[in-house]
RNA sequence: GGGCGAAUAGCUCAGUUGGUUAGAGCGCCUGCCUUACACGCAGGAAGUCGGGGGUUCGAGUCCCUCUUCGCCCACCA
């Protein structure tokens, strides 16, 4: 139904299919993105050093190769120096199988202890062969013996030396990691060591060291160790052809955007991280040696040897001589294809489809931060080049879920919890909402894989409450037309009426400050109110179920149960208000509970309702008024309600008992409240309520009301006078403490002084209060105990 | 090695520019199958706000420091 709504709205794309897939659409899209950027002279093919995953076959991104902290070995081997026997230099090593492609030792030019070495040669153990002593900056005095092994196959640093000093780059581990001869070895790979994985030949060539007297020591190392980020293989460095996109050009505007507030990042401080991350961008290697994937759409002409061609459709000849042409062989990185996602999704590179005129830029990017840089930073910057405008104006990066232990769920843990079932034992919406309510803003979510049903009992309980009112309303509604709330006049309400509405006002004021203030397309700074604001999703989804089911379904609905079996106008009013506010309380979770608030929500008895509507379409509830009259005078009826409760609990009073209380308004205006609640306050406590102006005779139990205005319920014969004297005393005792407190503070002249007026003043109506409780207090205390 | 974040009830977390007696869910205790709901209702217990110091009339909130976790970045072999 969804989608058909926004098909009538527009909307051309084939929603049912993904983006992901290789459709004609994304390929096309895929193809203009390169060729444009290659027209620009973004995207070149360079020979150096990449990561490479000996299992996937495949070179990787930076940000695909993950560094982790891996416990392993540096071993520091002796070098003898070749014109003079008696002297070896030591060099410190965690790769010692590389060692068969060293073409030299470095020393950093300002290193004393080996200013005499640099341009004389040292022999490179096993292999027994001499390499030069150079001098570069790279080689660190402070590390290890300050001489490093310059292995420039095999090391994205090595080889930046390599270059530098035009040395040879032999490289001796294929493409799986296997100790052989590639290219230019000129017979560097024993044969014994020939054929082993590169692991194996390790252990090897550190016995061959230890057996030729060159191994000095072996101590333990911690350094960071990339590993491929889908299969988690540790990746070998290779010297090979790659195509890589030149990304300083395309970060500049994707940096302004996040420095100037175009676009925010929340929480913000992975605005720092994101911005570091620009800062320093390095070029991405886009091609991939996969078989699945966008082949690169470039093509060589062997025959006449011109520069490769970038083409928007195939080539069958070359355009220079005519001759055969071959397309490149590799595909792209999958993220090449995503990073087009929000202007590829909306018809690019047409950019006038109804699409994309209506929905670019989008809003919100709501994604984990592990992406920030795979995909997001990358669309942002994709967004600025093709399209010259930001792609949305927040990010929003919510948490990752963990397990009790903290750790990320994963297959290989086995501590995963599969969200279908979940969802098939207690719903989507169950799921959604347990996973939203406990989102904080930057923080990650645990759930416990060993205990399902607890990790979501949130999300089951309330779903299951939400379905329950609905039932309670549907079927005591009655098949009567319900009055729009609009055509009730307001003297008509009851306070409880006044007061849920009061509540609904106050609640969707509160939602709307927790999903802050609506920017679309914003360009100055953001405010620091407005950076605080907003996609506080789970005070959202906290307040809409305490409002839902601490304040409708406790109170409100409980109030309704005897009017709705009444006859009278009264009915009518209560109908309305009711199916009014469950309206814009389903309004107000849809979002979070999508589901079952539509299932409901269609239910619902409403005349300005058209059959096909759907909730999901319906607009946001807005605060009816800015006060309700008398709504505030239900908190005493609430009180009583509470007070006589309590007292029903602390003597044990049987559930089932009806007991007589009597309620002594201190005001006119309570006692005019009091009188008008008494018969709801009765039926909710089982009760038989009158409304004196004298306490009643004999032992009663006692309770205060915040306005003053007394509660007793005579308990001839089961009141405990000791009992309720000590709990009164109690309470008169915590209460002189916390007077005592507050006219010190108030007597406090640097507080007087210096405090905001409203402050002081709500401090000495606070101490008027007290004194007033505590006078009525001491009174019900020398009347009872008898002091 | 740099940078950042967190530490509040048994558990998971709120606490918005410093200002009532620090809150919620789950769990726990007591009593209830009250005709929407036992995935429920009513009542209740539970916190030296990680330790120490400082600023302030006032600190969970700001500053310093220590401890313990976590995240991001980094070519130190």
């Amino acid at each position: 139904q969804i989608i058909d709504q926004l098909k009538a709205i527009g909307s051309s794309a084939d929603w049912s299919r993904s983006a992901y897939t290789l459709s004609p659409e994304l390929s096309r899209a895929v193809r203009e993105a390169f060729v444009r950027l290659f027209e620009a002279g973004l995207i070149y093919r360079g020979h150096r050093v990449i990561h490479w995953c000996p299992r996937c076959l495949t070179s990787l991104s930076d940000e695909e190769a993950e560094p982790q902290e891996t416990v392993g070995k540096l071993y520091h081997v002796r070098y003898v120096v070749a014109d003079d026997p008696s002297r070896a230099i030591t060099i410190a090593t965690t790769r010692p199988e590389t060692m068969l492609a060293d073409v030299a030792v470095a020393v950093n030019p300002s290193d004393d202890r080996y200013g005499d070495l640099v341009g004389r040669s040292v022999i490179l153990p096993i292999l027994n062969i001499e390499i030069p002593v150079i001098a570069d900056e790279y080689a660190d005095p402070e590390f290890g013996t300050g001489v490093v092994k310059i292995t420039p196959a095999h090391d994205a640093n090595d080889f930046e030396v390599g270059v530098r000093h035009k040395l040879p780059m032999p490289v001796v581990i294929d493409e799986r990691g296997t100790m052989r001869e590639v290219s230019d070895a000129q017979g560097r790979v024993p044969q014994e060591l020939a054929g082993l994985d590169r692991e194996d030949a390790r252990e090897r060539m550190v016995a061959m060291l230890r057996a030729g007297g060159n191994l000095v020591k072996l101590e333990p190392h911690t350094h960071a160790v990339r590993h491929c980020y889908r299969c988690n293989t540790v990746v070998e460095p290779r010297l090979s052809d790659q195509w890589f996109v030149r990304m300083k050009p395309l970060s500049v505007p994707a940096l302004q955007a996040v420095r100037d507030g175009t676009i925010r990042i929340v929480p913000e401080r992975w605005e720092g991280v994101y911005i570091h991350w620009m800062e320093n961008i390095r070029d991405w290697n886009i091609s991939r040696q996969l078989w699945w994937g966008h082949r690169i759409p470039v093509w060589y002409c062997d025959a006449c040897g011109s520069d490769p061609m970038a083409s928007r459709t195939d080539l069958s000849a070359c355009p220079t001589c005519g001759g055969p042409v071959r397309q490149d062989e590799d595909v792209l990185d999958t993220w090449f294809s995503s990073w087009l996602w929000p202007i590829s999704t909306l018809g690019w590179p047409d950019t006038n489809t109804k699409d994309f005129k209506a929905f670019y830029p989008t809003d919100v990017l709501v994604s984990g931060p592990d992406i920030l840089f795979f995909w997001i930073a990358r669309m942002v910057m994709a967004g600025y080049f093709f399209v010259g405008k930001h792609p949305f104006h927040t990010i929003y990066l919510h948490g990752i879920v963990r397990d009790t232990e903290h750790r990320k769920m994963s297959k290989s843990l086995g501590n995963g919890i599969d969200p279908l079932d979940v969802v098939s034992l207690y719903g989507a919406d169950a799921l959604r909402y347990t996973v939203i309510a406990g989102m904080g803003l930057g923080v990650d979510i645990i759930l416990d894989p060993n205990n399902v049903e607890q990790s979501f009992a949130v999300g089951r309980n309330f779903t299951t409450k939400l379905w329950n009112i609905a039932r309670f309303l549907l079927s005591n509604i009655g098949d009567d037309d319900v009055q729009p709330l609009e055509r009730i006049p307001s003297e008509r309400l009851t306070r409880a009426d006044a007061w849920i509405l009061s509540r609904l006002d106050a609640t969707i004021a509160e939602v709307d400050a927790a999903l802050g203030p609506p920017r679309p397309g914003a360009t100055e700074r953001w405010t620091e109110t407005e950076r605080r604001a907003g996609m506080r999703l789970n005070e959202y989804a906290e307040r809409t179920r305490a409002f839902v089911w601490g304040e409708l379904a406790d109170w409100y609905v409980e109030t309704t149960k005897g009017r709705l079996q009444s006859s009278g106008e009264d009915r009518d009013v209560a109908r309305a208000v009711l199916v009014h506010v469950f309206d814009r309380a389903l309004r107000l979770l849809h979002p979070i509970v999508p589901f079952v608030t539509e299932a409901l929500w269609q239910r619902l008895p409403q005349s300005d309702r058209t059959p096909d509507t759907l909730l999901a379409t319906t607009a946001w509830p807005l605060r009816a008024r800015l006060a309700w009259p008398r709504a505030e005078e239900f908190e005493l009826a609430r009180e009583a309600v509470s007070g006589l409760r309590q007292i029903r609990a602390d003597y044990g009073i049987a559930p089932g008992a009806t007991i007589a209380a009597v309620l002594i308004p201190s005001s006119a205006n309570a006692r005019a409240v009091l009188a008008e609640e008494q018969a709801l306050v009765g039926r909710l406590t089982r009760a038989d309520i009158s409304v004196s102006g004298d306490p009643p005779p004999g032992a009663a139990a006692h309770a205060l009301l915040s306005d003053g205005s007394e509660l007793i319920v005579p308990l001839e014969g089961a009141i405990d006078v000791e009992k309720e004297c000590a709990k009164l005393t109690n309470e008169l005792t915590q209460l002189e403490k916390q007077l005592a407190f507050l006219l010190k503070r108030l007597e406090n002249d640097g507080f007087v002084s210096r405090a905001p007026a409203h402050v002081v003043e709500g401090e000495r109506q606070k101490a008027r209060d007290w004194t007033e409780r505590r006078e009525r207090l001491r009174e019900k205390v020398k009347q009872l105990c008898g002091t």
